[in-house]
DNA sequence: TAGATTGTTAATCGATTAACAATC
DNA sequence: TAGATTGTTAATCGATTAACAATC
């Protein structure tokens, strides 16, 4: 076990996708792993996932691999999963509306249980079960909720002052749907979550010498 | 300029952020920018931007820095999105419309031109202008209209089954929101968009020592 | 000319992978 | 015991950053 001393981002972007399967093997019954399995279903290199978990502690057996549900719990808390995480989604629009369905996905690890937007007749809309929310309740909510993690689906121009006033409210996290790069401090952790940036890039893979459809519907 | 060797894919990505920056400047009628101010806008490294951007050609001028328009055109053309590149959509549920609506966003780029769904009500329906069209219907529509890209927001045990069909269908790219791992012919590129896993990694970085809420509600 | 800023090389930093002793 | 598989060190590979000559 080495100590916590700094573990890049993308370990623990990894672990979520461990957390994933063994949550599928665990619903098949399957008892224990090895990271060679582990790689070949995640398409990563096994001494990586050993290196990646060995970072936290010794989770495995030589010689047998590792037990999937300890293995889960033990990510679980690493993730801080095995405490409710509160979630705040701020805008109503067609993709909050689409993320906030998956509190079923989500079940038992984090929970978005506010919804926010500033446009005046989206608040007080039912989505499931939770009612719309002004933005001028956005603070008090969160702080009465312990609410620790932002969503932001609000349009671009929007999402740089949402963010400001969530870093004030004293949210800890935001997860950036809207295509912008948001200015916090540096405690605040950002992940961007850019749909059309994400789009943009895979064009790029693309095969070349297609510039005209060939058999064109003409 | 250095041959296309090999670019990595963290320059592609890092391609549609600069685009989009570019065409914030070029709305506000800013002619030139230095990759200073972009490093300064996107917290990115300047002397990785012009790294990035020499991959592909000589695009600035000393002392002077980025004619905007210019590198908005070259930009556009590494990432072929001088063409327009039809997308798919596969799954017709919250999710699935909430992307379609970036139509609008994606403008003169991409543009989501069929949407499918396996679920018999949904067939039929609208979506903006587009109509939800049955999995069989898929194969032929994709080459009738050329499609190239496809995104899949189908539940996680369906989106292999979907991804088998639209590489049979001569996909070459697929934007996944499911979470699962796809497994595909290495010719086609595959990027993840899951929001859970992204959600969950999130909460690694939430403070310590919070293990119950200190002012619980009462 | 003087100041600014590129393109690029070299240095640094970090992440991935290979290899293997330890051990179940 | 023999086979399997971990945890970890060392080797490799790749990406980021610093520095600077070239030049607008």
């Amino acid at each position: 076990m080495k100590s916590d001393n700094k573990i890049s981002e993308a370990v623990v972007r990894r672990l979520p996708v461990y957390l994933r399967f063994l949550n599928d093997l665990q619903k098949r019954e399957i008892p224990t792993v090895s990271s060679q399995e582990l790689g070949q279903k995640l398409d990563l290199n096994p001494a990586q996932i050993r290196k990646d978990l060995a970072y936290f502690g010794d989770f495995g057996r030589k010689g047998i691999g590792y037990d999937v549900s300890y293995l889960i719990e033990k990510i679980r808390h690493i993730l801080k999963l095995d405490q409710q995480i509160n979630v705040a989604l701020v805008g109503a629009g067609n993709l909050g509306h689409a993320l906030s369905n998956y509190n079923a996905y989500l079940k038992d690890t984090m929970k978005i249980t506010a919804v926010f937007d500033s446009f005046a007749p989206k608040v007080g809309q039912q989505i499931h079960s939770l009612t719309v929310q002004p933005m001028e309740e956005l603070e008090s909510t969160i702080r009465k909720q312990g609410i620790r993690i932002g969503i932001i689906t609000v349009p671009d121009f929007e999402a740089q002052n949402v963010a400001d006033i969530l870093v004030a409210s004293g949210i800890e996290a935001i997860l950036n749907f809207a295509p912008v790069i948001l200015k916090t401090p540096s405690y605040v952790r950002i992940h961007a979550a850019d749909f059309t940036t994400d789009l943009q890039s895979l064009a790029y893979y693309l095969q070349d010498g297609r510039e005209e459809i060939e058999d064109g519907k003409q």
